[in-house]
DNA sequence: ATATTAATGTAACACATTGTACGACTAATG
DNA sequence: CATTAGTCGTACAATGTGTTACATTAATAT
């Protein structure tokens, strides 16, 4: 098959043949996915220094990905450049004039969580996720993707993190008590249910860390440890991006209150992982 | 007076010297501004053939300029248009430094998530997903948030939607065929087995459609329809943040391409949850 | 009309460019 | 251990590059 002809930009054409490269040939194909302008503007021997090969390497390179050569190669990256080039208004207006509606509610919400930790917000979310016995995370449908995140995140870096899913609450909830702590993620919806659980395990002496969406969730009663963040449509849906984000960063800032012993339990953790061939 | 450091692009440089241009000068001022390409990528002879006029006569009007010879502005045109050709994200990149605090990280990520559905490529993506007759969902462990994002989207707005857990691959995946699409996220680490799957499915002659944070990934090769984002570290893990981005814009999508069908099916939906009393 | 100057083209050259032929090296395979 | 296929680097040839020095033409003033 002729890649010319279906293909144009830099990255598609190396995506045609990624399987295909050898070694040296590959960190090519990294150099010019890293900098597009190296293909367009650079000889064969700049390529070939700025990779550490040479300049033959290069060459058959240009040759796998179905080009008599590296100056038809490059002829056909700058015929690609230029139309890019050429309507200036249309590219400007693609880039920062009318940006989709969900662009702009997911910077907003992305900016939101950042507000939602600003000062040492997260550090006092993540204080008593780092000190308490068990960790409970609690969610609905909406914030299931950030609960995951939570889930997976924490277990990583400290023992005894429990995810709740929406109908066991009942039973797993039982053995909860005084030295734990619960992570409740509260959007709109799913409100009920939540707050109910939370309520439980707040009477039987967790601390709760509740991620919300509003300052009047019944669930900011239960706790000086919240923080409100943006959630966003896309779509038809609800987004979870922020939820996802602001998983993360408590993730991260508990990770680094526990250095030590998450640096441990990681190494133990792909320790067993290696063992147990879970990568293979 | 050197022009060089108050003045970038081609056309104000040209601007800059104009009154005092010769005839020939004032023809190779003329088609530089028509093709900006030109000083970019072509040769003193590609000029001065185009112009009707020798190659002294480019270097001459190069000296004009304030260079000294035609390499010099070239190598000076062409740092302007690698500033233009930069993508934003690797552009601030650049800029800053490295280390990347979660902040630019993750707006990074989510600007990644935009460049790499800019122009129709989401609806590309979309397109074997609308009208497959059953999709698959593939995913890691870095990924799984996307893939549940994906799979609770998209079973709400078409039916057929199998979400395939890591370890039971082979026994759910007996029963794909041709007319089906998987939808791969194949992110570094987990590449290996998540790209064995996606190629028994592929052999099985489902439609792909893989998200991917390097076009190097050995899915590209299985389908036209891939995209890559980029996937940053918060913390000491990787981020969900942008694949959970672009499940939703994907689930977005493919909503609106089903709109009538999608709408009477979240609305039975919800009628059996109110029945079923799933929020009380 | 002619001397003078500016504008442009011609010729030459030193150097960089790409592409290829050949050989060394590595890693499987029998 | 020998062999083979694959990978890569060195050396070299052919062409094209930008630049300079010089010659030629066009324009203008005396």
């Amino acid at each position: 098959m002729n890649i010319k002809g279906s293909l144009a930009s830099a990255p598609d054409l190396v995506a045609a043949v990624s399987s295909e490269l050898t070694p040296a040939e590959r960190r090519i194909a990294e150099e010019i996915l890293a900098d597009p302008t190296l293909l367009a503007f650079g000889t064969v021997s700049d390529l070939a220094d700025r990779v550490g090969t040479s300049r033959p390497t290069v060459v058959r390179f240009a040759n796998k990905l179905g080009f008599d050569g590296y100056t038809q190669l490059q002829r056909h990256v700058r015929n690609d450049l230029s139309h890019r080039l050429a309507r200036p208004s249309e590219r400007i207006r693609h880039e920062e004039g009318k940006a989709p509606p969900a662009k702009v509610a997911i910077n907003n919400a992305v900016s939101s969580v950042f507000e939602a930790i600003d000062g040492d917000r997260l550090t006092r979310l993540a204080a008593p996720i780092v000190k308490a016995d068990k960790v409970w995370i609690l969610s609905g449908e909406t914030s299931r993707a950030g609960a995951i995140c939570l889930y997976s995140g924490l277990s990583m870096v400290r023992p005894q993190v429990k995810l709740l899913e929406d109908r066991t609450f009942g039973t797993d909830i039982c053995d909860a008590g005084s030295g734990d702590c619960a992570i409740v993620m509260d959007f709109f919806r799913y409100r009920r249910q939540v707050v109910e659980a939370a309520h439980v395990l707040a009477e039987a002496g967790a601390d709760i860390v509740a991620i919300t969406d509003s300052p009047l969730s019944p669930l900011v009663e239960l706790t000086e440890n919240w923080c409100e963040i943006e959630v966003p449509a896309i779509g038809p849906f609800d987004s979870s991006v922020p939820a996802v984000a602001i998983a993360e960063l408590l993730v991260s800032r508990v990770a680094w209150d526990l250095r030590d012993q998450a640096a441990a339990r990681i190494d133990r953790i792909e320790d067993l992982w290696e063992k147990t061939g879970v990568f293979q």
